[in-house]
DNA sequence: CGGCGCGACCTTACTGTGTAAAGGGCGGCG
DNA sequence: CGCCGCCCTTTACACAGTAAGGTCGCGCCG
C-alpha cells in the first residue's frame, strides 16, 4: 500500500536561497557550533545529503556562502554630498548586514573575501576614490577593520555568545559607540 | 615479558599549560577545524581523553583558554609620554598578541572576554583614563574594534586561511597600513 | 617492608557529524 | 507505453566529543 508512503518529494523544491536562509536562521538562533548538515535538512524538510545536489562543496561552501552573504552590500553614491558622508553610509551599511546575522560573523571575519563580497571592497574602493579621496585602498582597509572590530566588540559586550559572563558596566548602546568610533576615525582620515 | 608494554606514563607529565601551547600550534599549523581532542592527544602523547583531567569542561574550556590566551597582554604605561604614545602601545601589543596565533582569531573575536582577557581591558582602560583622557571606556571600546578588525582582515589579506584566493593587489605591508589608521583613529579620539 | 589509597592516565562505548556511493521514484519526451 | 534524467533518499564509513569505569604506579602510613 502506497498510501503512507513518506512523500519522497519535498514540499517546496529546495534552493540554494532556500538553503543559506535556513542556514543563517540556524546559525543566528542556536549558533555556528550547532549548525548541521542534518539540522539545516531538518528545518528543510529534507535529508541531509539533498543539500549537496544544490550546493556541491559540501559544508565548506556553504560556509564560504554564508560569510559572503553578510559582507554583500550596496550603497548609491548619489545621496553623499562628501566622501566622509560617502564612507559612512558604507560603514553604516556594512554594519548592518553583519549584525543581521550576528552567528556568521566569524566567519564574515575570517574567510578570505570572494565573489560578491570581493566586487562590494573593489566598488567601496572606487566609489571613495571617485568621491576625491587619496589612498581609497589604505581607506576602505581601515574602515573596513574598524566595521568589523567594532561588531565584534559590540556582540561580544552584549554577551551574544556564552549566556552567563557579561560583568561590563553599562556602557552607551551600540549604536552611538559606533558613531563615535567612526566620526573618530573619518577624522582622522581626512587630515592624513 | 613487560618489555614493550606501553608505557602507562607519558614522557613528561602533561599540565594545563602544555595542553594550550600544543593546541595553540595545531590551531596555526592546521587551522580551527582540525584541532581535534585526539590529535591533540597525539601531540601531547597521550590519549585524548587524559586532557579531560587536567581542564574540566572539555573542549569548550580549551577553546576559552585559547582565546584568553591571545587576548591578555600587559603594557608598562611609563615609557609612554602622552596618552597618544599608550594608546598606540596597548594596540600594538594587542595586534602583535593576536597575529601571533592567527588560527585562534575568530575565538577571540567571539568569545566574550573572561578572566585575564577582562582584567587586560580594565587595565587598559584605567591607565588611559590615569593619562588624561577623557572616556576612556569608549576610547577603549573602539580601539579594540581596530585593533581586532585591522588583524582580521591583514590575516584575510595575506590569505591566511583558504589556499588560493587573494586576487587583491599588493597590499602596503600589514604594518605601515595598521599605523596609518591607528594614527588616524588616535588623532580623531583626540579631537572628540 | 608491605599494603593501600589516590590521582593520572587508558579503554570502551555511545551519540553525532560530514560525505561518498548507490538506490529509488516521479515527471516528461519519444 | 516505455525509458531517461533529475532530485531526493538510503546506506555506509571514518572520525568527532565525551560519559563511565578500569588500571597502573607512586607515596604514605603503619
Amino acid at each position: 500500500m502506497m498510501i503512507g508512503m513518506p512523500a519522497k518529494r519535498p514540499p517546496i523544491p529546495l534552493s540554494r536561497e532556500r538553503i543559506i536562509d535556513a542556514a543563517l536562521e540556524i546559525a543566528d538562533s542556536q549558533g555556528l557550533r550547532r549548525l548541521t548538515m542534518r539540522r539545516l535538512g531538518d528545518a528543510l524538510q529534507v535529508e541531509a545529503m539533498a543539500i549537496y545536489h544544490h550546493l556541491p562543496g559540501g559544508k565548506e561552501a556553504l560556509l564560504d556562502a554564508l560569510a559572503q552573504h553578510v559582507t554583500t552590500v550596496e550603497v548609491d553614491p548619489s545621496g553623499a554630498g562628501s566622501w566622509q558622508e560617502l564612507a559612512a553610509a558604507w560603514c553604516r551599511a556594512g554594519r548592518a548586514a553583519l549584525l543581521a546575522h550576528p552567528g556568521v560573523l566569524s566567519l564574515a571575519m575570517t574567510k578570505p573575501p570572494k565573489g560578491s563580497a570581493a566586487a562590494t571592497i573593489r566598488e567601496q574602493t572606487q566609489q571613495l576614490g571617485d568621491a576625491g579621496l587619496a589612498d581609497p585602498a589604505g581607506a576602505v582597509r581601515a574602515l573596513r577593520a574598524y566595521v568589523f572590530g567594532s561588531v565584534a566588540v559590540e556582540l561580544q559586550q552584549t554577551g551574544w555568545a556564552d549566556p552567563k559572563t557579561q560583568p561590563v558596566e553599562p556602557d552607551p548602546d551600540g549604536d552611538t559607540a559606533f558613531e563615535q568610533g567612526l566620526s573618530a576615525l573619518i577624522a582622522g582620515l581626512a587630515q592624513a
